[in-house]
DNA sequence: TGTACATCAGTGAACGCGCGTTCACTGATGTAC
DNA sequence: TGTACATCAGTGAACGCGCGTTCACTGATGTAC
């Protein structure tokens, strides 16, 4: 009985798999997730559509890991931007890195702040807790204090990370010229909103 | 000749159409709106396929006509209600004008929460334009001075409608216990932000 | 070392189905005179 | 008033097409002994 398949034919494995995800992506960022079709995927991403079946049962499946692992990835590096950048730069820094990710990823970025709060509830639920645990890294990075992750995050970190992730979604459509009056709105909002004395 | 059809046939078109807009959205907020088809929504609607061309070219043309209609009416209903509240009330007043329009037709809601950050472009660029109407209008009744309703409106008008945008979206999935802490949150952020002088 | 066997990602053919679109038609309504 | 004609929302048949899914198969890789 084979136990491990060597170490080559896993990496071809995840080769195509990432193949797959990538290729949602970019046709999701032009038709929208909700449009797409899982033979038009596998089309892209260069293998025969009944391949599709050995690496996701259908196309929800391949988006939920398109969350968990792209968006997750995406998100946690921002919480330890901020979690790592002194406190009156908090702000600042996790705008930049924000922006800097839309500007590395953009499919992934609209991805993930269009399912934020697009119809499918699954997408939802898991982006939005992606939301509130950076959240809490916030306000971890602006007060010192650790909350339970498992509570729902201050009001005013919240508001925040909902603002960011919109500075996301208008960074992505902006011309250059408005994008630095972006950042600094962005800015400034986030800095008032963790500034104050919040329920 | 015939110039002017008679007011039963305009309105029995017209029946006809807000059919097809309500079966579009009853529809969008299960798929998704870029998941819907022509057909699914004629058949929902009462109609053969065939009709649904009398009254749209296609399903995009018929996502422009909700937007600029029902969204439309929608946020410039939010809108009065916030300049005709008193400026200490203004917060309180379009946030319960809002979660009142969340439970009055959550099927628009939700098209309207996520077409803003959708994938279809067109539909961006209107709700954004709306998102912007109102925010000149937060900022009206707020400081009681107009501006230039073709300009940007100020960041903290801004930010506070975005907040009030996913303030709809969260109610749309909040369990009742939980809409009480939202809608708090929510009142205690956009006061926040419209408190502060801004850029 | 050689041989028999197991695993499994990828494949091409085939299926039934719903899709968007076209077309010529119907029938109710309204106009001209 | 009656008659001939125009308008136009709605229709059913038909088209070609891409879809999701199933199936039995291939061939490379690895294991057992």
């Amino acid at each position: 009985m084979v136990l491990r398949p060597s170490l080559e034919k896993k990496e071809e494995k995840e080769r195509v798999r990432g193949a797959l995800l990538r290729a949602a992506l970019r046709l999701a960022s032009v038709h929208g997730f909700a449009g797409l079709g899982l033979r038009e995927v596998s089309r892209e991403a260069g293998i025969a559509p009944t391949s599709f079946y050995r690496h996701f049962a259908d196309m929800e499946e391949l988006g939920m890991a398109l969350i968990r692992e792209s968006a997750g990835r995406v998100v946690r590096g921002l919480g330890e931007r901020a979690r790592a950048a002194p406190r009156d730069q908090v702000a600042t820094v996790l705008v930049d890195a924000a922006l800097a990710a839309v500007a590395l990823d953009r499919e992934l970025l609209q991805f993930m702040v269009a399912e934020r709060v697009g119809a499918f509830g699954g997408f939802r639920t898991l982006l939005r807790a992606e939301s509130s645990a950076l959240a809490h890294a916030l306000h971890a990075a602006v007060t010192g204090t650790l909350l339970d992750p498992s509570t729902p995050p201050p009001a005013a970190a919240e508001a925040a990370v909902i603002l960011l992730f919109d500075g996301c979604a208008k960074a992505l459509d902006d011309v250059p010229a408005r994008q630095k009056l972006g950042r600094d709105h962005l800015i400034w909002a986030i800095q008032q909103l963790m500034a104050a004395e919040g329920p």
